[in-house]
DNA sequence: TTGGAATGTCAACAAAGCTGACGTATTGTA
DNA sequence: TACAATACGTCAGCTTTGTTGACATTCCAA
């Protein structure tokens, strides 16, 4: 297919015609799939699924967040959220505690054996993305997370630059 | 925390760490949301989802695809893809022909119709994949196409690579 | 000619999203 | 001090998209 480039560009441009972002697009597509393999197949044997390892990965990364606070994160309806969180709690992977300056806020951690599945999903799913970044290489590593952050739509870029620097 | 690596490595290193991988996992999934944003508003109008892009794009890139080849690039059931598909085929959107080699078979084209609603959804996913390429670059590209590819199931890729060259 | 492969269909179910409505406790404000 | 807004939880019902299992049809090939 033309791209309809000037021959003068086709070199530096070349990445911008429309059969090379098509690749992109089957490469999320394929990719993503990879991405969730690991974690999904630990959490069927537990009979959760994605959207609970959703959530212990957030509480895990923002200990003590509101609810309010995972659902902007989330990008869900609260009943959605509701429905998970509450099978985490009575599990006892969660605890929820009333905040003490707003006592409307509940504020969200790991238990002990929320912390270990936590644990046990991201091992598996760092696992993957180590064994990805150790063959692409420190450069390839750059222009993925450049890329993949020029992706995102503006509100939830700041969700993950805002969680981006803070300390574990 | 400490990532357990020699002084030395540290710096060649770095892009291992347990918080780089952790970034890199939380642009996957914030990025993903972008990614499908935009096609998914067009697929709400029309009271499709996901899956039926996913099975409009697939044949779009590979006409004349069989039910069964379809089945293993998507990697649902065939009674997941068979009420997609018989929803695509009722909307005039996609012909299914019995194979004349093997009659068993059926091939899959787009119609006018569905070729429409192709471009439409690719046109909207490229733009927002070209905005971020250009921002990106062309260096960053290479680099994040290698690290998806890195990321994929062995079986995954191979449906990705088979697909890689063919042209339009 | 018979067994297996490819396809399709029916039924039932689950995960995870959605909307809308409502209740309660708490907080901020007019 | 009343009242409005906020944070959270919950009930009910719906949708999309995935899953199993069972079974029928068609057709190729040994």
């Amino acid at each position: 297919m033309n791209d309809g480039l000037p021959p003068q560009m086709g070199q530096s441009l070349l990445f911008l015609t429309d059969e090379q972002l098509r690749k992109g697009i089957e490469a999320m597509f394929f990719a993503y799939r990879g991405f969730t393999a690991d974690p999904d197949r630990i959490l069927a044997q537990k009979s959760y699924g994605r959207a609970h390892h959703r959530a212990i990965h957030f509480i895990h990364r923002s200990p003590g967040t509101t609810v309010n606070n995972l659902l902007s994160i989330l990008g869900v309806t609260k009943q959605s959220l509701n429905r998970v969180l509450r099978a985490l709690i009575e599990d006892g992977l969660v605890d929820s505690t009333v905040g003490q300056k707003d006592k409307r806020e509940r504020h969200l951690h790991l238990t002990a054996a929320g912390a270990a599945l936590e644990r046990e999903l991201s091992d598996a799913q760092r696992d993957r993305m180590r064994a990805a970044y150790r063959a692409a290489g420190p450069a390839a590593v750059a222009g993925f997370r450049q890329v993949l952050e020029a992706m995102m739509d503006e509100e939830t870029r700041h969700h993950y630059e805002a969680m981006k620097d803070r300390p574990e």
